[in-house]
RNA sequence: GGGGGCGUAGCUCAGUUGGUUAGAGCGCCGGCCUGUCACGCCGGAGGUCGCGGGUUCGAGUCCCGUCGCUCCCGCCA
């Protein structure tokens, strides 16, 4: 705490700041009752606020009043004590808390608040069930982990505003019931009274007010921006969450990377999170996926993946002919000297069926072949290619799968994410960040039959637009120990190659006049080369603080399915709400 | 929408091949205690084993259904 409170009859001082310097001197404070150690004669009451936490002690016979008083004392009870600060004698000092070599001896004592007992323990590290600790969040965000990262997470917006305000961006806001913005997921619809039968859409995120900013203009914007997305909930994921929302004019990819690694190079540094300096790395979509099998690869640690086509051209064995003959590919990782037993090996491969792949190939190196179920089917020298591509030792375990080229990616890399975990090769401590680049401006959906962004339809593509399949677009992400922090593009500022883009896209002039005419119009009257990123705060903060989930974050978060209406779930509605909304339920 | 895990005291959990009155630690309540800081000691209360059904002489335990939580896939940057 910068000051002390401003003296008033609740207190003068905080509790975690009452330190020897202040002894033999008057002090008042106020908390929450932390814990209570009644001796019958003595009493101890470790009393706790926002700064930390501070022995009270009561004398029976130099405060009687109070000793009586404070034998009533049960935790979380809320109170005020007055009394002088004593430094203890030297047996007494209690090394642990910053307050420990003092004490306030009570001589005045009032309780403000009875509290019952509490449902769990405030004051431990808080093991409980989450539902529980939802459901009573006022008293869940007394306990020290919350209280840390939501002051966590205070300083690390404080920093962005400190840096972007320093380079000349405007902090502004734009609306929350609007029209849906185009980020793929469902929007969330407001029921609009003035309008019956039609809707508002809550943002997925300001993606075209920020560019009607720099159109109109503005230059330099940024918003700490709630945006909602009607998804599942994840660990990392909540339907409603924050972004710093950053948008500027006149520039190109290295401007916007170099203003992020400013912004986020400074969160780092102040929170003491141990990162390498800007710049960052940059890799190519393509490297990433060719590496680690997904565009947000962890690179703390190796197992990466290795294609296998060469090695096996022409191999008898039929999964793997077939999924070569079929456009698709082999690739494997060799996971390192592991000896499983096969339980384990059968859960991997339940792991490969879950993100899609058919099955999984497993091989143990040893002396003059492999010890492995298709050991029988591939020659002699497909092992021995196999092997030097994956750089197999004797007792290394090779995992391979073949299957068409997304599924091969992003099961190995859930294979190797999962090797890590079981066998701890994240070195503690260690973080690497970098910057994805260069995506891939559309993929074919082979579904729909038609181009579907790989980004968003705003993205400014690069290289000849006759040409879908090999246009790349100027986007790019952040990503965190394999998660994915931020990301963002230059943007298309010319009517005609929106126009291109949304044509290649399946959507006509009508539809997207009506879906996007404000925007498209707005492109009319000059638009200036721009681009920007947004930034996943509760991400961040995740991973600064070193939490599981990002409901630790967030003060008010949701449970998955809602379970209260404090963690989200929704209200039945009124009917005479209804009726005025033009609106029945079915 | 699909798959896995979990649900026993206020909290965290144990509960054997189905077998007598369902346990522990913490918390809570009462008593004692003047240097504790996870205070200590003594005593006590507290349970619809998520809910419903079934199998069985007998179910916390086995089966079916259902509800809730959670993780993953789908979805979502």
């Amino acid at each position: 705490m910068k000051h002390a409170p401003r003296p008033n009859g609740y207190r003068d001082a905080w509790c975690g700041q009452l330190t020897a310097d202040r002894a033999d001197r008057p002090a008042r404070v106020s908390g929450w009752v932390n814990r209570r150690r009644d001796h019958g004669g003595l009493i101890f009451i470790d009393l706790r606020d926002r700064s930390g936490i501070v022995q009270l002690v009561f004398h029976p016979e130099n405060a009687p009043e109070a000793h009586e008083r404070a034998h009533a004392l049960r935790s979380e009870d809320v109170v005020s004590a007055a009394g002088t600060v004593t430094r203890r004698d030297p047996q007494n000092v209690n090394p642990n808390i910053p307050t420990g070599e003092i004490e306030l001896a009570v001589s005045e004592l009032e309780i403000l608040a009875d509290a019952e007992t509490p449902p769990f323990p405030v004051d431990n590290g808080g093991d409980v069930d989450e539902i529980i600790r939802l459901r009573h969040r006022s008293l869940d965000l007394r306990r020290p982990q919350l209280q840390r990262t939501i002051a966590l997470r205070h300083r690390v917006i404080t920093t962005m505003r400190e840096i972007l305000n320093d380079r000349d961006f405007l902090e502004i806001e734009t609306p929350y019931l609007t029209r849906s913005t185009p980020e793929g997921a469902r929007d969330y619809l407001v029921p609009a009274r003035i309008q019956p039968g039609s809707f508002y859409a809550l943002p997925q995120s300001p993606q075209l007010f920020k560019q009607l900013l720099m159109i109109g203009g503005m230059e330099r914007y940024y918003q700490i921006a709630r945006c909602f997305r009607d998804e599942d909930t994840r660990a990392d994921r909540q339907p409603e969450f924050t972004q710093l929302d950053v948008e500027m004019a006149f520039v190109g990819e290295d401007d916007v990377i170099e203003c992020m690694e400013a912004v986020m190079g400074a969160v780092f540094d102040r929170e003491g999170f141990d990162v390498p300096p800007p710049p960052w790395p940059r890799m190519t979509f393509a490297e990433a996926v060719s590496r680690y099998g997904i565009d947000r690869p962890d690179t703390r640690f190796g197992l990466e993946l290795h294609d296998l086509g060469d090695a096996l051209e022409g191999t008898e064995f039929k999964v793997f002919a077939g999924a070569l003959s079929s456009g698709g590919v082999v690739r494997g990782i060799n996971a390192g000297p592991r000896e499983l037993p096969r339980s384990d090996l059968d859960a991997l491969t339940e792991l490969a069926k879950q993100h899609g792949a058919k099955g999984l190939v497993w091989a143990f190196v040893q002396e003059g072949g492999w010890r492995s179920p298709i050991a029988k089917f591939l020659t002699e020298g497909e092992i021995e290619a196999v092997g030097r591509r994956l750089g197999a030792k004797r007792g290394d375990l090779l995992l391979i799968v073949a299957d068409e080229l997304t599924t091969v990616g992003q099961t190995l890399s859930a294979l190797r994410m999962e090797l890590a975990r079981r066998f701890d090769l994240i070195p503690a401590g260690r973080h690497d960040i970098l910057w994805v680049v260069e995506f891939p401006a559309f993929f074919w959906d082979a579904d729909a039959e038609r181009w579907d962004a790989a980004h968003h339809p705003f993205t400014a593509p690069s290289g000849d637009l006759d040409d879908p399949a090999h246009l790349s677009s100027r986007a790019y992400d952040l990503v965190l120990d394999g998660s994915e922090i931020g990301g963002g593009s230059i943007r298309i500022n010319r009517l005609d190659i929106q126009e291109r883009v949304f044509e290649l896209l399946g959507i006509g002039p009508e539809e997207a006049q009506a879906r996007f005419g404000f925007f498209l119009d707005a492109l009319r009257y000059g638009a200036p080369p721009h681009g920007g990123i947004a930034m996943g705060i509760d991400r961040i903060v995740t991973a600064l603080a070193g939490v599981e989930s990002i409901r630790d974050v967030i003060a008010f978060p949701k449970a998955a399915s809602g379970a209260d209406p404090l963690t989200g779930a929704p209200a039945p509605v009124d009917p005479g709400q209804l009726r005025e909304l033009g609106l029945r339920l079915v």
